[in-house]
DNA sequence: CAACGCCCCGCAACCGCTTCCGGTTCGAAC
DNA sequence: GTTCGAACCGGAAGCGGTTGCGGGGCGTTG
């Protein structure tokens, strides 16, 4: 029971339960082949000198690391974190990832790499050399790039593609933004809204698109009109702030703003404010990401919420378990869902009727 | 040229190069006794077939993992997490870390574990000997257990302690929360206000008691009361609105508060709200952390800026250079800033003044 | 009762890299 | 032209596990 300075290792073990190591090994493993007694007894060995394999060595022999890596696109998350904007991906995608990985007696490890760049196969090659991860996720906007997926499945290590429904090597879970749109664009049309504006993501994440996909079947289902209602951002606060204006400042604007992003319905939020429209009185406003912020806003944002986590964790399993039971076919949709808060209404000119 | 889908090993490297495997792994590791010439062509092997060396095998042989190892408390995170309030702290842990061991050839991964568990013992040795970290990072409440210390201590292994003043193993750094405590205090005094609230955090946490002391010498100086005025918290948004509740119904309430983490400033935004206080007509607040939240908020809140990232940052510097430098002596203080923004103004008593 | 086969367990090799140590080469001093 | 030390390079062991394979025990069968 003496506590030691160096690490019992697999030796000690077997020493101390009178084995040879790879009757330890078998027991570790959950390998047949072991008399009960036997493995009861090398198991109270295991706990009584408190040994846990180094996944190191196992890396070295064996095939497994034991490691899950998680690519992000190193701009954006230092941008985010620069700016002190939150970086509710990684946030979310490492807890996410990281509980799930420990059920399984994995861990995951978070790399990020520069997406723009000629050099993103040799620090991906890298990463992966380093690392000998037994998977990746991928999140947009590396889950769309060829050279990445491709690199990964030649190397045949399973991996996910968050964000993306190609079809190719890995699989692929999305988040259900085309329903969510849809969803969204519909609960504004049922509060009376007829002029719906959106402010879409960049193109080079075809989520962006599939949102503006299912905005524009809502707004067609209810014969409204989309022309002229749709700006473009990336994401991020800035764009945001332009987007609004150009929606905003036009001669019939929208009494409703669907933002593909927190952050650009913040920026939205401003410009309104400027303009001096009351959110929800005068412009209602829903927001795609669902981060901490936008409950502490004034008002509070209705929200579709991201269920980020819960895809990162479902990736994590679906990574581990393929060595067993393959890849799974099709893509994986999780949902989430459109959280009511306060800044949605009926539009002004159902208001004045109603006060008529 | 041909990319190959195993991973290319210092064996290839050799043999590329002409050159025993050793000679390749002196050049890696930028040992002397090395001709340039000899340098120069195994290097320019290295690089025409892009290897990377495997940690695992590195930590295998040798006596570094290239992994630093950064401890959280597992139920505060989850619990951060499964309200989503923001995990501020895991997100500046990883980004703050991440990008100190990227520079050094190091990786971080973090690890959550439980505080208050008679088996905290069993999992930090779990995930050491699992892991064999170059380093550690232990934050608050973490980097004040004696348990976990002595753990460390006794396994030489290298750590940080964040927020801990206490001599002992290891390096300790802070971030000036008596100083800041105080200079918010004394912001608030110049202000006008002579009655000045503290929501604290728990004792737990000596950067509780060390915000309060600030607080308590900034009134001392200036002859004001403190007597009644701190109430505790424990850092979280329900706790925030039962103290602020206390400190504003009493009978002679603060016209100013100061909060020990942004999540019982807000909860204190609240209550003011209910009360009919307006910030900061009626109430000044100031907060501790500036997470991103605090900038949105109606009014954006004056807060004390903690540089967790940097303050990670530097350990993470100090545990990667204690192999060469050995241990820097004394309490390093990373300094964060106040910033001002719309939670703060003179008290009632002074505009009544200046409108008469 | 001998032969056969299955279930257990252990010996040896090896994963990719570092470290210890011994051998070779080269330039300078005598 | 030797001698000698420093600089440079390579052979072999070993880190802590896993995997292939071979051998002993024991129950089943002819």
């Amino acid at each position: 029971m003496a506590r030691r300075r160096q690490s019992v290792t697999i030796k000690h073990v077997a020493a101390d339960a009178g084995v040879s190591l790879q009757t330890v090994s078998r027991v570790i493993n959950n390998e047949p082949n072991v008399r009960p007694a036997m493995k009861e007894r090398v198991q109270a060995s295991i706990d009584r000198l408190g040994y846990t394999p180094s996944i190191a060595a196992q890396r070295m022999s064996g095939s497994r690391s034991y490691l899950i890596m998680a690519l992000n696109d190193r701009e954006r998350t230092l941008a985010d974190w620069r700016e002190r904007r939150g970086t509710d991906w990684v946030d979310q995608m490492l807890l996410g990832g990281m509980l799930t990985c420990a059920e399984h007696g994995y861990r995951m490890i978070v790399e990020l790499i520069d997406t723009h760049s000629d050099h993103v196969e040799r620090e991906l090659n890298a990463a992966l050399t380093a690392l000998q991860p037994d998977g990746v996720v991928l999140t947009p906007p590396h889950s769309e790039d060829p050279l990445i997926v491709d690199l990964l499945a030649e190397r045949s290590i399973p991996f996910a593609r968050i964000g993306s429904i190609a079809p190719g090597p890995g699989f692929a879970l999305t988040m259900g933004d085309r329903g969510h749109a849809e969803n969204a664009t519909r609960h504004l049309i049922e509060l009376g809204h007829t002029r719906i504006g959106m402010i879409a993501g960049p193109d080079a994440y075809s989520l962006s698109g599939w949102r503006v996909d299912g905005w524009r079947k809502a707004l067609k289902d209810a014969d409204l009109p989309c022309e002229g209602l749709c700006a473009v951002g990336d994401f991020g606060f800035d764009s945001g702030l332009e987007a609004a204006r150009a929606l905003l400042t036009q001669d019939d604007p929208p009494t409703a703003i669907i933002a593909s992003s927190d952050q650009m319905a913040l920026a939205t939020l401003d410009i309104a404010r400027d303009l001096g429209l009351l959110v929800p009185r005068d412009l209602s406003l829903i927001s795609f990401d669902n981060t901490p912020i936008v409950r502490f806003t004034d008002p509070p944002l209705t929200a579709v919420d991201q269920p980020i986590a819960k895809t990162i964790s479902r990736a994590v399993e679906l990574i581990i378990r393929s060595r067993r039971d393959g890849a799974p076919d099709g893509v994986i949709d999780i949902e989430g869902a459109l959280e009511e808060r306060g800044s949605t209404a009926p539009p002004p000119h159902l208001r004045r009727i109603k006060r008529a």
